[in-house]
DNA sequence: GAGATTTGACCCGT
DNA sequence: ACGGGTCAAATCTC
């Protein structure tokens, strides 16, 4: 049992709770185990659906032990080798690279107790296990960013924007993304995404089983059947495009990205420019329009391969990261 | 009112 | 000391 090796200096509530979360978590990867048995038994398809949702049910309340035990274990300094230990091979592991915010208010280099005072409350980022993809239009990647930070670097002409997923708080999901303009002319972006996606889109998977009970021709993930109008006021639009309006306001130049209807065609949604992610959104939903039909971006082709191939998150890091 | 963005301050690595 | 990453209060948007 790793709890037998907790340090002493923990205090002993602290220690208990950390028991507490290392036994829950392994009876729900005793529960894994069962629910993964009962489906190699039961490969029918009425019961895959739901097997399914077991399986990712499970999953998730396994990631929610593991990540409480590295938080707490990282609030006091520790090595983290709860969060190294494998929950499933392909869900769910904890990026270590990731910057790791403490919520320890005990720490012994505190000081003060000032509520601006945030000394040991993050760590630098290491420059590994990152993904940089530079393309001429901001990408969607399926995933929904928020915004925390917008810095000036250095010899940069523009600023860099900082973003992480809005899951952070809700499912503590560590996925970061940063996004800078590097040309004017042609407008270039880079943008650099560190450590993995542990949320779970669910209106994305809703979407999917609502979509493969009524297969339209082209789209593997259809949003096809709402009218472009009305994708707007669709809660996943309307949040998705919410997301990430600031990013395109903050990153395209004023004068050339507002709307342009001459350009506008059926298939290829050109909107205004915080709609045109929406557009790499829908194009990427359905597999066959990549932003606005640009056909050199490569790795876009690549999300369009893992949303084909299905399966969130997990399978477009996959391909993606 | 909830959630997202802005932005100055803070913290850490170099 | 400086540059870059993040926090969090204030502000904005829907």
């Amino acid at each position: 049992m790793e709890s037998s090796s907790w340090p002493d200096h923990l205090p002993s509530d602290r220690r208990r709770a950390i028991d507490e979360l290392v036994k829950g978590r392994d009876l729900t990867r005793q529960l894994r185990d069962l629910v993964h048995s009962n489906n190699n038994n039961n490969n029918n398809n009425t019961n895959a659906a739901v097997s399914s949702l077991n399986q990712d049910l499970v999953l998730n309340i396994l990631n929610s032990f593991t990540n409480s035990l590295s938080i707490l274990k990282r609030s006091y300094g520790e090595s983290d080798e709860v969060s190294q230990v494998p929950t499933d091979p392909t869900h769910f592991t904890w990026d270590a690279d990731v910057a790791v915010k403490s919520e320890d208010s005990e720490g012994s280099s505190k000081t003060t107790s000032t509520i601006k005072d945030r000394r040991g409350c993050y760590k630098r980022r290491k420059c590994s296990d990152s993904i940089t993809k530079e393309t001429s239009t901001l990408t969607d990647d399926g995933h929904a960013w928020r915004k925390y930070g917008q810095k000036v670097i250095l010899n940069a002409k523009y600023p860099r924007n900082y973003f992480r997923c809005t899951h952070k708080h809700d499912q503590g999901c560590q996925a970061t993304k940063q996004v800078q303009q590097i040309e004017e002319n042609p407008p270039l972006y880079r943008s650099i995404y560190y450590g993995h996606h542990t949320c779970k889109n669910l209106l994305k998977a809703s979407q999917l089983l609502l979509d493969s009970t009524s297969k339209d021709q082209s789209s593997m993930i259809s949003f096809g059947n709402i009218p472009i109008a009305d994708k707007q006021n669709h809660p996943f639009f309307s949040s998705f495009s919410s997301s990430v309006k600031q990013e395109y306001r903050d990153e395209l130049p004023p004068s050339d990205h507002h709307n342009d209807p001459s350009s506008s065609s059926d298939h290829h949604y050109l909107l205004p420019p915080h709609d045109d992610q929406l557009t790499t959104l829908l194009s990427s939903d359905h597999g066959e329009v990549i932003s606005g039909g640009n056909s050199s971006c490569s790795s876009l082709d690549m999300e369009v391969i893992a949303v084909e191939s299905v399966n969130f998150e997990d399978d477009i890091l996959q391909y993606v990261f």
